[in-house]
DNA sequence: CAAAGATTTGACCGTCTGGTCAAAGCGACG
DNA sequence: CGTCGCTTTGACCAGACGGTCAAATCTTTG
């Protein structure tokens, strides 16, 4: 195993394959329909080579799972309390659907870890997650109180956006065959997401 | 293999136990990690057994599949052109609702299937699923062009109830961790969905 | 360039998994 | 009660899978 002292050229480089085909195959076939030899054909490295730099499958799946939840709330994050309402949510709104589009490798594999009820990460979501949510969840409440944006319970609107934001990505088969080859669902999703959201803030 | 011609009791009733085992494990493990020997156990009959009633893994998989679809459409098709507009979608969003809290099981699978890309029901995806949702998306047209619900692109609009509803059983983990033991998610959801969607649907 | 360390690999192992098969049990009916 | 067809099962198989290991190769550095 690499010494977590010196990371050289080589380790970085290799470690970084891994992970990019472990994404691509974790997120196909999810953790157990993923096996050893599919990501070292994909990453271009032997097997005994992948538990070099990983000590196991699992170690390579949480490796990815933990800077994936990073990226995930990052756009929560970003949300200012002193902006305007309508457009402080709504570009958190836009943030999440860009994220969904280029990412949705991660997007499913974040979603299939849920799904299977998320045995790896169950901590995260009832530690960090909750926190986050839940001070944001304040600052929604005060523009609420504040007539800025329409009443509603602050923690299922997140749910909203997530909700409609990730189905894009999760399902995104099923938005396909419906819409049809001709139809830009990525461009249709982003002015109609918008709009569905400024009619659920829009004060009465 | 049984023949078709006279199902008995003993099949009717086995057929039932291991779908229902069956359900039971690939919703929870997904296609490739449920196992023969995890239904069987799950269904109180030897793997063999199993597979005199099933010619495969794969039979019992598709099987599921195939009645889930349609009681998964049945809502929709219940939609009646003729009902008050906003009460008529609200109605299909409250059985939507009602479907996932009664069959998380079978949401979840129904999610798996779809996430990895619908190997097993593209087709079905691609025909009956549009069909309807295209049938579906005229009446919705139809009620936009009268005033009687808001506009917005149908299809879109008909994505965003099923992405809402489907978010509470399929992602019923991450909405535990952040709301908490003590607060009742569904009921919360049911208020909660139905607010969002008269706003949503609420001609301007 | 030689030694030390980092990296890579072929061969291998124990276990699990989907599926087969022949034989045994069992229930209905003449 | 015997027989015939439906049902059930223990034993087994071939391939896949996660992981190990000792040996080989390549890099770095004194």
């Amino acid at each position: 195993m690499p010494d977590d002292a010196g990371p050289t050229r080589i380790q970085a480089r290799n470690r970084a394959r891994i992970l990019e085909a472990g994404l691509d195959v974790f997120s196909t076939d999810g953790f157990r329909g993923a096996t050893l030899d599919a990501i070292a054909g994909a990453s271009g490295l032997s097997k005994p080579n992948l538990l070099y730099y990983f000590s196991s499958k699992e170690a390579i799946y949480l490796a990815l799972l933990d800077s994936l939840l990073q990226t995930w709330l990052d756009p929560l994050r970003a949300l200012d309390p002193h902006g305007d309402p309508v457009e402080e949510i709504l570009a958190y709104v836009r943030r999440k659907l860009t994220l969904a589009r280029d990412f949705p490798r991660e997007s499913r594999l974040f979603a299939g870890e849920i799904l299977r009820g998320a045995p790896q990460i169950e901590h995260a979501l009832a530690g960090d997650l909750r926190d986050l949510v839940d001070s944001h969840a304040i600052i929604l409440s005060e523009w609420m109180r504040a007539g800025r944006i329409a009443r509603s319970d602050p923690h299922h609107l997140i749910f909203s956006i997530w909700a409609l934001t990730q189905h894009y990505a999760d399902f995104d088969v099923q938005v396909r065959a419906v819409l049809g080859d001709e139809r830009d669902a990525w461009a249709e999703a982003a002015t109609e997401v918008e709009q569905h959201f400024r009619r659920v803030l829009r004060p009465d």
